[in-house]
DNA sequence: CCACCATAAGTAATTTAGTTACATTTTAAA
DNA sequence: TTTAAAATGTAACTAAATTACTTATGGTGG
């Protein structure tokens, strides 16, 4: 099952149970597990002042074949993850399964995305929307959720945002773009011709075009800078969600790297906005 | 630096380059390399069908000290993840760091999230959303964009969708809700007043009321069926992020859970939605 | 086309690491 | 205080991994 007791947990919670040797030996390797998976029984046993049987059955204690296996499972759980290589949700899956896939078929392609990061990219997209004087996120379908929520997020500096998804209106938008604006199309596909046609005109019109899509797509073409997002979505008959999860993120990158551009004033700026929400809670308790 | 080669990754990616036996043996670990972190020198070599000196040389050649040591790296790829609890982002930080910084705290939120799944609870909501006939997504600020979202799945089923985000609108809709009605709150602190407020209306008026928030929040007491999604935003002066992401994906599994629940008919009827929208793209290329 | 060199793979010996069986010590209870 | 059970250590043993060396393979220049 999914929930997988981390080793590391497990040896800090049975730490009152043991004795006093396997204590010296759960301190050992509590005080440096990452060398604890690379050092030798006798090694280990020598850093803990116990023999080397004794960690040998404080090993086996645990659930391990031996210490050398205890090791490999000490490995595994320093790193919080989950396994490699997600599968796919099948119709035979129940409660038990399909949540937990999800989850990690989502963590796994935030980790691929954050392994091939366009970081100049991101760079260069965050000068571009730090002097521009107005951005227009755009995006259809399920893009257009994740346009919706960059304008909520840059909403907050001072520059003035647009969001919109009727295309008549996007083509207008695009063809009457000056300079100074920034439109930022948002197509996991890249092939969606309404974008990718008002990309054309944004480009044409002396706006600058920042595109949020698959490397090599028809969008990817037409803009200045090019934030590429390859999500393999492994759903053919359900629908595709991790893609938009890696946009949102890459949003928040942008966000975060305009703030830090911004300095204190921003940061300051932003401060205030929120405060001005706190009215429209309930106090929290603490 | 953070972006880690993947073990297995590589291994794959070196297999055109590798001799002979080199090429067995990394085959046979790729097969099954879950086994291979088991198995000995001696089993692994005769399973690929050469030596055991050349299953050492190849682990050698793959950046570890012997084959012991490989196979802990092999363990550790296994499990793809983030090493460290999350980090806040300094104003120190540059293009190099908070990007990273970023998608490792969102991973470690969904893994946090993962290990404390409401299962019962998303079992109960994909029941009550499954037998609804209309649902009504509501959230205000970041979290209008995460109905939207939510809406934009839902919608490809039978059921009639609804979002909105205009307070008085919300209230009159809350207060006419009737049998069959499912009212999906979604608000991450579970103390906006409108929100609460329409949902105490929806509760009275007879309709069902779902929240997805956080626990022992005010909006979670006058629910239904409680979806609990506690994640800590560790940004005090930084825009919080992290939760709706978490929120984003457990609606994925509600729209996987009312999908599977539904069988083939709505299986069929979803792949059917998305034909549509073939002709609004540019076609692929291969 | 052969010879030779370089690279690749295997064999066997050696070394290292880990495990087991047993002896000793400690601890707690009678 | 004696005794038995649990805990720990010692030393012998076994298994695993590595190294050094030998044999095979493949390609290149004479």
């Amino acid at each position: 099952m999914n929930p997988k007791p981390n080793l590391l947990t497990q040896v800090a919670a049975a730490l009152p149970g043991l004795s006093k040797s396997e204590t010296k030996v759960a301190q050992a390797i509590l005080a440096d597990p990452e060398a604890a998976t690379q050092s030798s029984i006798a090694n280990l046993a020598k850093l803990a002042g116990v023999s080397e049987p004794s960690v040998n059955r404080f090993s086996k204690r645990f659930g391990a074949k031996g210490f050398p296996d205890f090791k490999i499972q000490l490995a595994t759980s320093l790193v919080s993850g989950v396994r490699y290589m997600s599968q796919a949700v099948e119709p035979s899956d129940d409660i038990a399964s399909y949540p937990y896939k999800l989850f990690d078929n989502t963590i796994s392609s935030l980790i691929l995305a954050r392994d091939a990061l366009p970081t100049e990219a991101i760079a260069e997209a965050v000068d571009l929307l730090s002097a521009a004087n107005r951005i227009l996120f755009l995006g259809l379908g399920t893009s257009a959720a994740v346009a919706k929520d960059a304008e909520h997020k840059f909403f907050r500096f001072n520059t003035p945002v647009t969001t919109q998804t009727d295309p008549l209106m996007l083509r207008m938008l695009a063809a009457g773009g000056i300079q100074g604006d920034v439109f930022f199309f948002i197509s996991h596909t890249g092939r969606t011709k309404a974008i990718v046609e008002a990309a054309e005109l944004a480009q044409t019109s002396g706006a600058t075009v920042i595109g949020l899509t698959s490397a090599k797509s028809p969008l990817a073409k037409v803009c200045d800078c090019v934030l590429e997002v390859n999500v393999t979505e492994n759903t053919d008959d359900y629908l595709p969600m991790t893609s938009r999860i890696v946009q949102l993120v890459l949003i928040d990158t942008l966000v975060t790297g305009v703030m830090l551009r911004g300095g204190s004033t921003l940061v300051e700026h932003v401060a205030k906005i929120k405060e001005s929400l706190r009215v429209t809670r309930y106090p929290s308790k603490k």
